[in-house]
DNA sequence: GTCAACGATAATATCGATATTTTTAAAAGG
DNA sequence: CCTTTTAAAAATATCGATATTATCGTTGAC
């Protein structure tokens, strides 16, 4: 067994699971589109019952659905739905961020100011007209936003936050790719780290939901060419 | 076709999954404890295949979890599970009635007056000194606060709002039957529906929040002597 | 006596075939 | 022309058997 990667035996069923989550998150499996299971037991080389129980899984994170007898279906994506994921995904981080700050430590402080500190570098590398990997960004990004949350310990919250998050990057997806990086991040970005490490855990839940609204919206205008 | 109970062809596996999940609820297979595949099948008169994948949708909702090759089980219980699900309880439901009573129109209005009206002659008559059916009471109440939050029509908060709500009902079976029933329920109950018919949204979602509180505190009470 | 290697046993994960149901498209009836 | 019927095709749902993996008690070494 090997040092830390030990003891990751995935079964068959969870490979094909993470693998369609990964293609219904990119695209590559259109919203309302139907997932055969002929098709999936196929392509991956398993047979049906696997193919359908990790479909089933699926249907935990809401990006499938199944209905009587007619089989699997990616969900389908709408304005609404893009609406109502983003008014949630508003009162979850805000609420999440609140209750981490309040519990806010000395781990919790040296962890946000390293993430705060990679993001600037590349955010200021941006606003310098350097191109950067946007895929380092993201990453740098989601984890800022981690660090920053990262003492609240409710569960519910944190599997719910993180459900409705992989379902607006169903929808950035759809908007191309640089769509994530725009207006001041970066100023945003410093203000509610500089109210977190202030330890002013309702104005950082502010900023953030601001921040949110602010990403949310653009996002929105641009959806609103793309959908229906 | 019967006139209304039509089209409710209802899948094996979604028969099982129905099944287990009420057993779990109701306490019949004790948090935590192994479902073995096999147990299921004979029980049922399935295959393992479908066991499995009722099993598997149990997952969608938290019921049970699973671990690598080593099978499901029920999901453990524990104050601190409680404690997490009543914080999102109040803060979705909460929500949810803000949301409802902000959009407020007659047929809504109608409905709950209708509802609030039912639920005051049963708790009334329990105030007088009567017995009531508990189960018609809980039925009420609950046709109470569905009224109430009718309006919100956010899928993503009524999802999780009532996977929440089924978790905590977990928690009250534990607690014996009559938990539920306590306190000034009535007064309660009296003030959410003046509120929201005087069409204050904030004050009607404070008192839900503080409603949910007040019942929570109490069963939380009586948990601490049964878990842990 | 403690711990590791080792089978035997029990349970899970996976498979491929069969039974049901839905979908489709074409034919029949009004 | 539109609706209903019907038969074939396609897809889903279900089954029961097999392959893998974990569990548990025993033995043997140190």
């Amino acid at each position: 067994m090997t040092t830390s990667a030990a003891a990751k035996s995935k079964t068959l069923i969870e490979t094909i699971y993470a693998s369609l989550r990964h293609e219904i998150l990119n695209g590559r499996f259109l919203p309302g589109s139907k997932l055969r299971i002929e098709k999936i037991r196929e392509e991956y080389g398993v047979s049906s019952s696997s193919a359908r129980e990790a479909l089933s899984r699926l249907l935990a994170e809401n990006l499938v659905t199944t209905e009587g007898q007619r089989g699997f279906s990616v969900s389908p994506v709408s304005l609404n739905d893009f609406k109502d994921i983003a008014e949630m995904r508003k009162l979850l981080e805000s609420k999440a961020v609140f209750e981490s700050v309040t519990k806010a430590d000395d781990d919790w402080e040296a962890n946000l100011v390293m993430a705060s500190h990679r993001l600037a570098k590349i955010e200021n590398n941006r606003n310098l007209g350097k191109i950067i990997d946007l895929d380092e960004w993201e990453a740098m990004n989601k984890t800022f936003h981690n660090a920053l949350i990262a003492n609240c310990h409710n569960n519910w919250l944190l599997n719910f936050r993180t459900t409705l998050y992989q379902h607006s990057i169903r929808y950035i997806r759809m908007c191309v790719a640089d769509t994530s990086f725009h207006r001041d991040v970066r100023q945003e970005h410093q203000a509610i780290f500089d109210a977190a490490m202030e330890r002013n855990a309702k104005l950082t839940s502010a900023l953030i939901e601001d921040h949110i609204k602010k990403s949310v919206d653009h996002l929105m205008s641009l959806l609103t060419n793309i959908i229906e």
